[in-house]
DNA sequence: GAGCAACATTAACCTAGGTTTATTGTTTGC
DNA sequence: GCAAACAATAAACCTAGGTTAATGTTGCTC
């Protein structure tokens, strides 16, 4: 009896947020995923479409991409493996995606339905609290960069992503970086060019 | 067998988010309130300080509200009876709060210990369920507060805010709306007075 | 190696919003 | 009724960052 290749590691990333589970019980909920495989460039889920999927990322990086109708990208936010993603709003209240999860890498993921996620989470307490734990956390970074937004300057935005994205600052085109802290690539550019 | 005061509405409250939970059932738990008062102006809780709190407001409506190293005042959101309030990163991380919840009126609210709040969810999957809704629906709020910041002008944010909150419109000093939607009082007359 | 397509930088100019300082309401308390 | 404290507006000025457009730069692919 063992689980599905990649699964274990699942387990232990939702072990690592909460102890309550082990790979043995795991197994029991008869929780079933894709192996799927994406490469740099392609979309895991697309900005304006449905998107009831929860993703776990077990290699690469991918960036959350949001196309506004003037036609400016932003990008929400990055995330590497092994890490949870997905659009909470699209896969809790069944709406369109308000962005695209953009491969920026060679991905290898697991792809839950997330209706039977939230279905097997309802029957394992310590599955549901993980999921609470993600939940607190993403609301917390979301509640740290709105402070980053109204308190930082753009040069501070800049520090502070190359101070907690050590991985990526040299991975990713600078212009996702403007993208993310929010200026033009023009901007950060400047902002460079200064801090030489 | 009946409830504390006002515990029936938070009962209700929590039964409009997910509705697993009955009076009945809630009074087994054992989940213990103090009932408080606050007047305009006081602090629920205060920025720099433990907050291990979880706020029902019964009646009123309170400004989370931080101040930055220079002085300057930032109004992260408002919150109006009934509703659920308090520091998730302060309570959940047991952390100082960086923030203070101001009373913008005189204020009744349920007030529940983080840690046995907590505790009671465990052991109850339609409690634990209705928190993981609150926490969702908070994610998605401060992900449309920062669309809001990168994509929309100040006066585009200034005409969301009176759409999205005409309960509050009339209520509050201009100088609220303005530190809440990122700009200086001075900045918020200018578009005032242009859109007048 | 030529040609092409992203990416990155630079310079010139423009604008939204910050800052400072004053002026005018408007509550609040005595 | 008056002073004090706060809230809102106004004018003058300043600056961070947007916009446009030109110029390099680094790969690709053929």
């Amino acid at each position: 009896m063992s689980l599905q290749p990649h699964m274990e590691d699942f387990v232990q990333y939702f072990s690592g947020i909460n102890l309550s589970i082990d790979s043995a019980n795991f197994d029991k909920f008869g929780l079933k995923a894709k192996l799927k495989h994406y490469q740099k460039g392609e979309l895991l889920i697309t900005q304006g479409q449905p998107a009831p999927k929860v993703f776990f990322l077990v290699k690469g990086f991918v960036r959350y991409l949001n196309v506004s109708v003037e036609g400016k990208e932003f990008t929400q936010s990055f995330s590497c493996a092994p890490s949870i993603s997905g659009s909470t709003r699209a896969m809790t209240r069944n709406v369109d995606a308000l962005f695209s999860i953009e491969a920026l890498d060679d991905v290898i993921c697991l792809e839950f339905d997330w209706q039977m996620f939230f279905e097997k989470m309802q029957f394992q307490p310590g599955f549901m609290q993980a999921y609470n734990r993600l939940l607190e956390n993403m609301f917390i970074k979301k509640e740290e960069r709105e402070y980053a937004f109204v308190q930082d300057s753009a040069e501070q935005r800049y520090l502070t992503f190359l101070d907690t994205n050590p991985q990526l600052r040299d991975k990713i085109p600078l212009k996702m970086i403007a993208s993310h802290i929010g200026i033009t690539p023009i901007a950060l550019s400047r902002i460079r060019k200064k801090l030489q």
